[in-house]
DNA sequence: ATGGTAGTTCGACTA
């Protein structure tokens, strides 16, 4: 069985590239991020057509994420318990379309897109900073309710957590960068203090691997990229990983964006 | 000093 994970950059904009690469890269279970889309411009087709089940969620151009399985979809979840809004607004109307979750195939897959910080001192960061934190307070009370629970939470984390993860961390210091700030990183690892395994790093160690370039400044061609797109087992799931690839194929080329999938293969 | 890219959508915001 194989799972991936998948930040788009617009599912709409994506369609061919998206249906190309479910035929040629023959995964179950795809975590998908920033579709940028509604339900009602969503394209369902593309998945039906093809033999996945997909669940969505989107409330506007921004973020949007979706599940699409061909081994079951069941129990979709919409948002996590108590998840931060950015801004005043505290009622649930008013959470972003960062997190969807279904149970696929036995496993509970959640498809996230962590809240970019922006900035040093803006107040995107400690948004992004409560966003992980409760997230990680429920996957730890997962954990603890259902120890032998399979679950993964895929997905762009928007954090790089060590330096080996930015193709020049000095650049990063000097300049002030987000993704790879102190507390940025201890949120990140409090997911693996809770338990949860980063199940590609074995595979794929650094450095120079990386899931993500920027479009502007030849990043992809000149291998200046960035690791911030990951999924996290639970212990019973980690158990089962046999593989893992980073498809920088799916990098090259017009109208690619700018993440490539992350796949997991499974026993 | 500027813009360098790409997506939403048609001005401005996000990444």
């Amino acid at each position: 069985m194989k799972i991936a994970t998948w930040n788009v950059n617009s599912i709409r904009a994506r369609a061919d590239r998206l249906e190309q690469w479910l035929l040629r890269s023959d995964v179950d279970v795809v975590a998908i991020q920033e579709t940028k889309a509604t339900d009602e411009n969503f394209p369902w087709d593309l998945f039906e057509k093809n033999g996945y089940e997909v669940a969505h969620f989107g409330l506007n151009q921004w973020n949007g994420v979706a599940i699409a399985s061909r081994v079951g979809l069941e129990d979709v979840e919409r948002t996590f318990l108590d998840q931060p809004h950015f801004g005043k607004t505290e009622d649930a109307v008013h959470a972003e379309a960062r997190a969807i979750a279904a149970t696929c195939g036995g496993i509970r897959v959640w498809s996230l897109y962590v809240p970019n910080g922006r900035a040093i001192g803006d107040p995107h960061m400690p948004y992004k900073l409560k966003w992980l934190d409760v997230l990680r307070s429920n996957a730890a009370g997962w954990l603890q309710a259902d120890p032998e629970a399979r679950i993964v939470l895929a997905g762009d984390w928007n954090i790089a957590p060590r330096d080996e993860d930015v193709w020049d961390i000095d650049l990063f210091r000097r300049e002030g960068y987000t993704h790879v700030t102190e507390p940025e990183r201890a949120a990140f690892h409090a997911f693996e203090e809770a338990g949860f395994v980063d199940v590609v790093r074995p595979f794929h160690p650094g450095p120079g691997v990386y899931t993500y370039w920027d479009y502007t400044q030849l990043r992809f061609p000149k291998k200046q990229g960035m690791r911030i797109d990951f999924l996290l087992a639970s212990p019973a799931l980690a158990n089962r990983v046999s593989g893992a690839l980073i498809d920088r194929e799916e990098r090259k080329g017009k109208g690619a964006s700018d993440h490539a999938p992350v796949i997991v293969e499974l026993d």
